[in-house]
DNA sequence: AAGTGGTCTAGACCACATC
DNA sequence: ATGTGGTCTAGACCACTTG
């Protein structure tokens, strides 16, 4: 079976920037090179480099070839979807430690109803959590998942990563989210759990996710406190 | 001259969509048959679908077809490259006016140096302006272009938009962008431009832009009220 | 079994940048 | 003139979903 051979071709490629033997600043070689030192098709090659491109490893130009974009400056991109797992690999060294508050199944008030487009017959798994980070308080997570989507959740499950339980376990195909970000008043649960350290006000982070069939079957509200929240993103001007 | 057939069906397919002549859950047609709807070959098609899909009008299910994806739980995307002037485009029936307090070359500090790594000789264009909607003063933006690629630029350019200015007078091809949303102390020039209403804190959009040549010409900062943020994202599962 | 999207190929012509 | 990426084609085989 020969298949995905672009995704191969492209962790090669990013494994070439992130090591550095491709410099910022420095081409990669040409489409055509690319195809005989890969031995594939250039459209084949060409997917590749679009993935790169469209992660913000390489801008291409006409004419010239793919030139890497500086990573340095780019931080490290905390858009796309990611759960908080996937976060805090970027917070090396620093501790953190998962509290699990609430958890059980609950009927979905309207609220609830309304943010998972739910029936009043639907089941909902609540699972509210703190991240202590270097010893201070700063997250609140409360998840909300459809139960006929996740049969079963634990609370052990929810004090290690549900992302990697829903995926390899349930084999839940997560495709796509809609994310948005406010800003509102604390609220006594924020302050229950939370180091809040005076502040009236709380990052929201406010998450749809969809399944690969296009289902609505989960609703996240991440509250970060004002101070420790940062939203990285990589955008490319859109057509 | 038969250039980007694939735009055109994109266009074609969205408008589809946003007519609801496709209505959300439906399918789109197979791609065999966009190919002799379109007259074209299947991959010009799959490169219009996987933007379709980019953007979060469609899921492509394996078996299955082209899912149009529900666009009103998705509101609009404020993601992308986005300039106030497009933002504000979505304000419908809106009032929004532009101040401009501060407009001139200056000698970039040590602070500006590092965001738009600059040297010494360079020089900057800075703008700093304000937006009152719906008569409440809510947004400060603070720019800053690089002059080796804006030569020229005006107090009443800036009134208006600067980036139609740039894309279609001085054909600057503006290509990507790193953005970081944090929240921060209010400034005293904050206190001054802006109807703060007593928050103490304001969250600021900064935005590195960079040109098709991947050069960085631009560094801005847009301060905004917290209660009056919204940042909206759609995102897919990366690889 | 038939239809769908996912991947891959080997070619072609074009617009752009460089020398 | 040469090399680069951008677009487009006509075909192929695969994995998945549905009848």
């Amino acid at each position: 079976m020969r298949q995905n051979k672009y995704l191969t071709i492209y962790k090669e490629l990013t494994d070439r920037i992130k090591s550095g033997e491709v410099k910022p600043g420095e081409v990669l070689p040409s489409e055509n090179d690319l195809t005989i030192q890969f031995d594939t098709s250039r459209e084949t090659i060409r997917k590749a480099l679009n993935l790169l491109s469209q992660n913000g490893f390489i801008q291409k130009i006409k004419g010239k070839g793919s030139v890497v974009i500086d990573v340095q400056k780019m931080s490290f991109p905390i858009s796309g979807l990611v759960s908080f797992k996937e976060v805090s690999k970027n917070l090396q060294m620093e501790s953190v430690i998962t509290r699990v508050h609430d958890f059980g199944l609950i009927k979905p008030d309207d609220f609830l109803t309304q943010q998972l487009d739910a029936t009043s017959s639907d089941e909902v798994w609540k699972v509210t959590r703190s991240r202590e980070i270097n010893g201070v308080n700063i997250i609140l997570d409360k998840d909300y998942f459809l139960k006929k989507y996740v049969p079963t959740l634990t609370k052990e499950i929810c004090e290690g990563s549900i992302y990697e339980f829903l995926e390899n376990q349930l084999n839940l195909n997560i495709s796509f989210a809609k994310k948005e970000i406010v800003v509102e008043d604390c609220t006594d649960e924020d302050r229950k759990h939370l180091d809040l350290e005076g502040f009236s006000h709380i990052v929201v982070v406010k998450n749809y996710v969809y399944l690969e069939n296009t289902s609505l079957f989960q609703y996240t509200e991440s509250r970060h406190r004002l101070d420790k929240f940062r939203f990285i993103d990589f955008a490319r001007r859109s057509v």
